[in-house]
DNA sequence: CTGAAAGCGCTTACAG
DNA sequence: CTGAAAGCGCTTACAG
């Protein structure tokens, strides 16, 4: 079966120098010749073999995707997103290995000496990451899904939070909700620590409540339906006269209108409610479907596995691409109820 | 940075020979001669290369999991499914390569051709599936995560369908519940080329309605929250009596259960309803939280990733392992209602 | 345009 | 217990 190049070669009546010069079409070749050798590969159903090839050249054409084993629970894009990943990266001749690692250094450094790799693309990436890091000591080639804090020399494809949250929050206001709530994950302690998704929506909805001139409220909650009860309960408790509420969580999400509505609030006539960053999976699985801002998954996996076949092709670097989610509109958010009073009141909330 | 075997050698005194007997624990080596090599190991950063080692001794220690990169739409599940067979392998001292392709033979061909992996798990197998055919032809060692309709000398792990069918119709069952719908996602055309799960459950559905004496009825949707919805108005008007329903498909559970609310009907109250085969993160997005047999995804990726290596090893195959879904309770089920009119009326659904 | 040869960094019989 | 050597199947200067 899997013939070798010496054999293609001897078959032909060639050197295996010049197999390699047509298999890789990397220098000119009689036509003659090349003619011989392609018989002749046919033939023998030759296949070059991408490990020696590997070690010859030094170049396995294999990156891996390391992404945390357990930490965050992935979003519903997550699958489509390393979809989008390996099907690029084959369609440029490279291989997609996985490396569920812990946040921790030493697995990643031991893995990257092992050598398998041309390349790292980072997930999940913290704005103060140790894996960054090691990556720069061990001089890999590595690319980020997200941003870092300090993002000097770095190669990253990212979501556009700014726009995303601008057209969120454009959306509620065209509807003419002016007493907005943002919920996020947990910011955790250190702000040097926490997630940068959350870190940078609720700095672009600081930016924009500043422009706008609303007021800023920032709540957080788990990542589960619970968690979205919950901040449900906060919410009618503390803030009745909220109208529209921005939750970055799609796991929460479902969670926040059913907790809404067990208060007799309805959704969205008392209270719209969007989806920021989600899939449009998650967001229609529920009734009504949610309004969303759809995850841009599958280009960002695409983008990341180009920008860092750049860097391994010693091209230029592309530029840092942002992403802004989507616009899906759904049934859970509407126009602010007409003279909406600031507690609510389920006996008494006509339609605008 | 990276050192070489030959340059460990060196700064050892020994022969390269010797440096790969430590490394790789492989035979026996004096315990001062180890400790001379361990030293230089430590203090030269030693790190082995894994594609030489792979061209050397004809393993790449790579594996490929292979799975239909469009067609169906992966569960919820599937990201754990993979996350659990990545980190399988990896604390076996393997990778695992994502290899999205169509179902068509011949881009398995090519890529099984470079030599890159030692073994492949194969998803979504088809009960009639052409690239079983091709890892058969290329003597490419493999494991099926589903089965195929002929499983001669086929490695394997699947769900199992009669005990997770077993199971949620005895829940149902034990509920009061004797008029049962099944919801499968189509069934396709010819049998021999249809989808396993869909056509296992539902024999196994067919078995146990023949045990337990009740009527069969097996009704097919779409693989989305619209398709749910379509399927409750079949029920609703075409089978008004019915109180228990399965459903094959998490995307469209949910919808089949806000059809049926749109109906007028209640949930559990007036039916009962029971996702199978679920990520419990889907099940529970919902309110209230669907009864759901949860699919056991991780332990599918941990147990075919071990099947495959034990093949690779060359050790007795592990004997086929099929693990059934695990009933998890929400409130999507409950007794039958007492007294229940064959066809149901809103106005007058006492509870038991 | 083509070939001989070194070399990628290991593993593995084979000798001793 | 250790080493010299062949070899895994390619790529890539270097000659000609």
């Amino acid at each position: 079966m899997a013939a070798t190049m010496r054999e293609v070669a001897e078959a032909a009546g060639v050197s295996i120098a010049t197999v390699s010069f047509v298999v890789n079409d990397s220098k000119r070749v009689a036509p003659e010749t090349r003619r011989k050798i392609e018989d002749a590969m046919a033939r023998l159903g030759f296949r070059r073999n991408s490990v020696a090839r590997a070690l010859a050249s030094r170049r396995t054409r294999i990156v891996a995707l390391v992404y945390p084993a357990m930490e965050h629970k992935l979003g519903g894009s997550a699958m489509e997103f390393i979809t989008s990943a390996a099907r690029t990266a084959g369609e440029a001749g490279y291989h997609l290995v996985l490396w569920p690692v812990s946040n921790d250094a030493d697995e990643l450094t031991e893995l990257v000496g092992q050598g398998l790799v041309d390349g790292v693309l980072l997930m999940e990436v913290q704005l103060e990451d140790a894996r960054v890091e090691v990556l720069r000591a061990t001089q890999t080639p590595f690319a980020l899904i997200g941003r870092s804090a300090d993002l000097t020399g770095l190669v990253y494809v990212d979501i556009d939070f700014d726009r995303t949250m601008e057209q969120a929050v454009d959306h509620l206001y065209g509807l003419g909700h002016r007493h907005l709530v943002l919920v996020t994950g947990s910011q955790a302690d250190a702000s040097f620590r926490s997630y940068g998704p959350y870190v940078r929506a609720a700095d672009a909805y600081r930016r924009l409540a500043a422009e706008r001139g609303f007021a800023v409220v920032v709540l957080e909650c788990g990542q589960d339906t619970d968690g979205g009860r919950a901040v449900a309960e906060e919410i009618v408790s503390t803030r009745p006269w909220t109208t529209g509420v921005l939750v970055l969580n799609e796991f929460a999400a479902p969670g926040l209108v059913s907790g809404l509505l067990r208060h007799g609030l309805r959704v969205p006539d008392d209270v719209s409610v969007l989806s920021v960053l989600t899939s449009t999976e998650m967001s229609t699985l529920v009734d009504p479907a949610l309004t969303a801002m759809s995850s841009p998954g599958p280009e960002l996996g695409e983008l990341g596995v180009q920008a860092l076949l750049r860097v391994l092709d010693g091209a230029d670097t592309l530029p840092p691409r942002l992403l802004p989610g989507v616009l899906v509109p759904g049934g859970s958010t509407g126009p602010v109820r007409a003279g909406a009073a600031p507690v609510p009141d389920p006996s008494c909330t006509p339609r605008s």
